[in-house]
DNA sequence: GAGTGGTCTAGACCACGTA
DNA sequence: ACGTGGTCTAGACCACTCG
């Protein structure tokens, strides 16, 4: 028995469904063979069916419901504008931004807030210069959509700063932390915007409901006052297959070189 | 309900692994056990302790060198600033802002370049409103960084625009092809950037010489003339363990709501 | 109850770099 | 030549949802 030149059996399974799913044979939300027919069309076991599947599973293209199937995945992005996340809001709105925003594209946006104290993990501790061993304010935010999971906004406060504040309260801040922050004499100047790409740890596809093969983008945000002091840092964790980043530039905001 | 759940054998492999790497027992670099010490350790064939391991590949903590072994993985990155490559420059530079960027900080950079007449991609042909069937001028570029692919950068123009121009060159561009565009007459005065993030193609993963578990940023870039006519698109895939995307924001430039 | 995917075993042979 | 990971077979039993 020789070996044909196309490489291994569960690939020529997976390049086939997968050309089926680029051109549109197999559009989204479709049902695709199950492993048992795979594995008769190719005259291979199961095991090899599975193996092709699990690469297109693990490239984002199907998802596996069971025990109904394997399916074309579907996508749906909302806009994410770090922008728009900025600074002491002009006009003083009931909801922070995110809620604002998604209430008027007609959504039903919730969000589960925890405030703590904690060590904070180690990108959060270079970024506000935590002295080693101390603690730092947190109020985590897990928003969601329709009742669905959207995605996770931790921040970072220095507990010298808002200990006692109204940040402090696991509760709505209508004006928003940026402006209690600027009550406080901290109002922010300037912000830098950091994004890392990567794949999701187990604790966050449990948090955020994530299916197999969905990246996510730690957005971070480090806020900075008027003396340049870092007085805040936003650590966002959004699932690619809900989110797309989008920002705006003009020449007067684009950095000179 | 003293039921233990220690769900299956499998996952309890990938869960010590991925304890002791997170935990720094197993460092960056540092070699994981053979399949076969660990199917004997965890008493399972080596085809479950496979199947840990393949875990941890897709979720980008271990990569696998054949036949060497497995290994944690290790992580180098590069800033990215969209800020950075925007408009024509100010004073003219012998390279483009990638090459400049990277030279500045002691690096080799290189580039291929290929430029091609091509029906455009859907998420071009929106973008740049470009009538069906209608094609448009492609500039392809492949950088890289000490001989390793570093990222894919295709710039999409509008063959109206720039038919006949240097743009069509397969060669660098010193002054950047902005500065091109302003000279045809469509200097551009605003940008769009959107950032999606997805696991890469099979030919992404080839080109860019991609590890299994590496997520990419799809990065966009949508060039505005004064007429606010799209005269660019610029499609970049940042792979996930190379690149961080940064930028900038002041109360300036900040977006009024 | 039927049918799906999820897990697991006990083998086998191959491809490939290093020693 | 050896030991690594990569591929594949031919079974088995389980968990879950739907009709």
């Amino acid at each position: 028995m020789y070996r044909q030149r196309p490489g291994p059996l569960y690939q020529q399974i997976a390049d086939e469904l997968r050309a089926q799913i680029t051109d549109g044979t197999l559009p989204p939300g479709a049902q695709l063979p199950t492993e048992m027919e795979l594995a008769e069309r190719f005259e291979v076991t199961r095991q090899t069916a599975r193996q092709g599947l699990a690469q297109l599973i693990q490239q984002g293209l199907v998802v596996s419901r069971r025990p109904q199937g394997h399916f074309v995945r579907q996508w749906q992005h909302m806009l994410y504008r770090p922008q728009a996340e900025f600074m002491p809001q002009p006009h003083a709105p009931e909801m922070d931004s995110f809620m604002r925003a998604m209430t008027s594209e007609g959504r039903e946006p919730t969000q589960k807030i925890d405030v703590a104290i904690v060590t904070p993990p180690p990108e959060v501790a270079e970024r506000l210069h935590t002295p080693d061993g101390e603690m730092v304010v947190v109020r985590r935010r897990l928003r969601s959509l329709a009742g669905q999971p959207f995605h996770l906004n931790d921040s970072y406060f220095p507990r010298s700063i808002v200990g006692g504040s109204e940040i402090m309260s696991p509760a709505d801040i209508g004006r928003g932390a940026n402006t209690v922050l600027a009550e406080l004499g901290h109002e922010q100047v300037r912000a830098l915007d950091e994004i890392y790409v990567r794949m999701p740890t187990p604790d966050e596809v449990h948090r955020l409901s994530l299916e197999q093969g969905t990246p996510v983008a730690l957005h971070i945000v480090t806020g900075f006052d008027s003396e340049d002091l870092p007085v805040r840092v936003v650590l966002n964790v959004l699932p690619s297959d809900r989110h797309v980043i989008v920002f705006e530039r003009t020449r007067s905001n684009s950095e000179a070189e």
